[in-house]
DNA sequence: GGATAATTGTCAGACCATAAAACAAATATA
DNA sequence: TATATTTGTTTTATGGTCTGACAATTATCC
């Protein structure tokens, strides 16, 4: 029955441990025809337990509260207009402060997830460099910690290796346990998901996955080296490939779309090209790493419909075509959750902590 | 004093049953000039409890004993002449047959880890494809289990996958957690290991980093894709690169050491060049994975003096240059280990197999 | 509708690993 | 020789889980 292997006795403690917490309640389950007692199911008390997320994008500022379980419980987005690290900082506490009054009061709050679109130290959770918001060395806790309680829990993390969590355990590929993630916008960013768990190197680097270099002869990139995959597939590439202005940003992207949809030759001759470059660095990826399922984001998700047929076409050329059994294994699908998905990973990072500390916490009770 | 957590009650507790079971011994230390009671020395008892290692290689075949500590009891490396599976699999019965009769009688064995270089598949631990072996869905637990006990465990892994475990472990960067291992033959191989353990990916093909695609005009590989990373550094695109005819061998590489060593600015440029290609393909997977070490095996070990200069150079172009300090954190070494590394790493499988069965066999005695 | 089977929660007792504390042993130094 | 220091060992306590018995709740069969 369960998978734990553990017993009856076990389970109903623990149970009936969290209700006494208050972070769960059991409710009578539906007949369902089967004989025998019926369970009780708990359901996480979502509403009444939640954390922070706040996503730090290059353009606009997300913060969330997410309820224990996954819920998302208040989401709200601004665009990011003040372009300095204090209005920043500033929008993102007004922006957490709203959606912090706006809970239940009975709601109580687990901890801080941040989402960052830049590198982030593991040792300090400090950002080491972000170009697209222009921080370098910024300790993000330090900036948010006066918010709260003087313990709080925060955690960052960066935004595409949060994306590939989100995606991994509540988007398209739940379940999945070893996920490619690769999300394109201006910048390409990705993240690695290896036995469910996030990989994140040895300093908390992982997953550049849009700094592959793919092309000796490439174009110089904004992360200083030259050839990288993002110069290939990032927003901009894409644009000029087709024969656009590259900084025609979202309106140029739209009107790309409704090219392909009348059956422009030239766009659908440019996203074909752009699905090869993407085909080479997956394939590099993939064979390194030899997840069970892809999931493309940002751009690439938008674009997926023009992109997969002959993305595949070129995986099937590249992915060790002696082996045909091999690109069967993998399934490659478009991000279900968009732009909330770092946001959301941050709520899975923040809860993971939390739960982590409710756990020493508890033994540490027990102890006394 | 201890790193685990534990108590002196706990500690002398497994110690004991430890020494029960006769797979440690304690010696009373030498005086080291501290006060206090000194603490004996348990030492694994590697000569009474080893396993054997299996190395299938494209040109060798080669058995090991290993014992509990990582100690080498015995290595014999022989000449794989016979091309078909039977006489390969009769050459390895024969080599383990007398490695096993060496040993005192005394010593159990534990397991037996088989190194290929191949695709293994995770699920079944099959053969799905050895290309330079000529071996194509090839049972290797079936063919080798007439050998032993019905119930003796065998193991079997990616030849390289296992140089990467033997190097992460016993070889020159033994304490890294986050390691990249690239070795270089004919084929190019590796292995990735992620916090001590190694990433076998969701159907055990991970690390197969020497067909990461580098160059999308290049050469086919024999893969059966094109431009992979092995396409530029295998030791076929080395000798060409140089001049050579690529069927060279072994004496062709020795020669060309020799050459390099007499200052020939052709081979010279070669190998820089060579260099260049290979920090292309190690940019990508180090930005990937953030790897606090990287290990070259093979011939990239061998040239690894030539290489050095120019490979260091060329990532500090290619690693995010803007972050100088990343390039510091990561330690590049050639392999300490050598020709050994898979079966060491085989060795040290079968060892993680067996300590895995044995804690599980001890609990299951105590409860009964 | 009542009896039976099936399934699960709950309680009491036991077990096992570890922790805590006191004591013994072994070493260095004054 | 005495003392301080460090560690092994023994005894007792504790905490989480398992076992087994019993109670509770549902479906099905007659």
């Amino acid at each position: 029955m369960q998978r734990t292997g553990l017993t009856r006795t076990a389970v109903g403690a623990l149970a009936s441990e969290l209700q006494a917490n208050k972070l769960v309640f059991e409710t009578t389950p539906e007949p369902d025809g089967s004989p025998g007692r019926p369970s009780p199911i708990v359901t996480p008390d979502s509403a009444n337990n939640a954390v922070l997320a706040l996503d730090l994008m290059v353009d606009s500022i997300g913060v969330m509260a997410v309820g224990l379980g996954g819920t998302v419980l208040r989401s709200v987005r601004r665009d990011r207009d003040r372009r300095n690290l204090d209005g920043t900082i500033a929008d993102a506490a007004n922006l957490i402060e709203s959606v912090r009054n706006s809970l239940e009061p009975s709601c109580r709050l687990f901890g801080l997830g941040v989402a960052i679109a830049g590198l982030v130290r593991d040792a300090d959770r400090a950002v080491v460099l972000a170009p697209n918001l222009g921080w370098v060395e910024i300790d993000v806790v330090a900036q948010l910690k006066d918010l709260f309680e003087p313990d709080f829990s925060i955690v960052v993390a960066n935004e595409a290796n949060l994306g590939a969590l989100a995606e991994s355990r509540r988007g398209s590929v739940a379940g999945h346990c070893d996920v490619l993630y690769l999300s394109g916008e201006v910048g390409v960013g990705g993240g690695i998901i290896v036995d469910g768990r996030l990989l994140t190197g040895s300093s908390g680097y992982a997953g550049e996955v849009g700094h592959v270099p793919v092309r000796m002869d490439g174009r110089d990139c904004r992360c200083g080296a030259r050839g990288c995959l993002e110069t290939e597939i990032g927003e901009e590439a894409l644009l000029e490939r087709i024969g656009r202005p590259p900084d025609g940003g979202r309106p140029a992207i739209i009107e790309l779309m409704a090219a392909a949809e009348a059956g422009d030759s030239t766009v659908l001759d440019g996203l074909a090209e752009h699905s090869r470059w993407l085909a080479f660095g997956l394939t590099g990826l993939m064979n390194a790493l030899n997840p069970s399922a892809v999931v493309l984001g940002g751009l690439l998700a938008t674009l997926f419909p023009y992109l997969e047929g002959p993305l595949r076409a070129e995986l099937d050329r590249q992915l060790f075509p002696t082996v045909p059994t091999l690109q069967n294994e993998v399934t490659i699908l478009p991000s279900s959750i968009g732009v909330d998905a770092p946001a959301i990973g941050a709520a899975e990072l923040a809860w993971d902590a939390a739960l982590d500390e409710e756990l020493i916490e508890s033994l540490v009770l027990r102890s006394t």
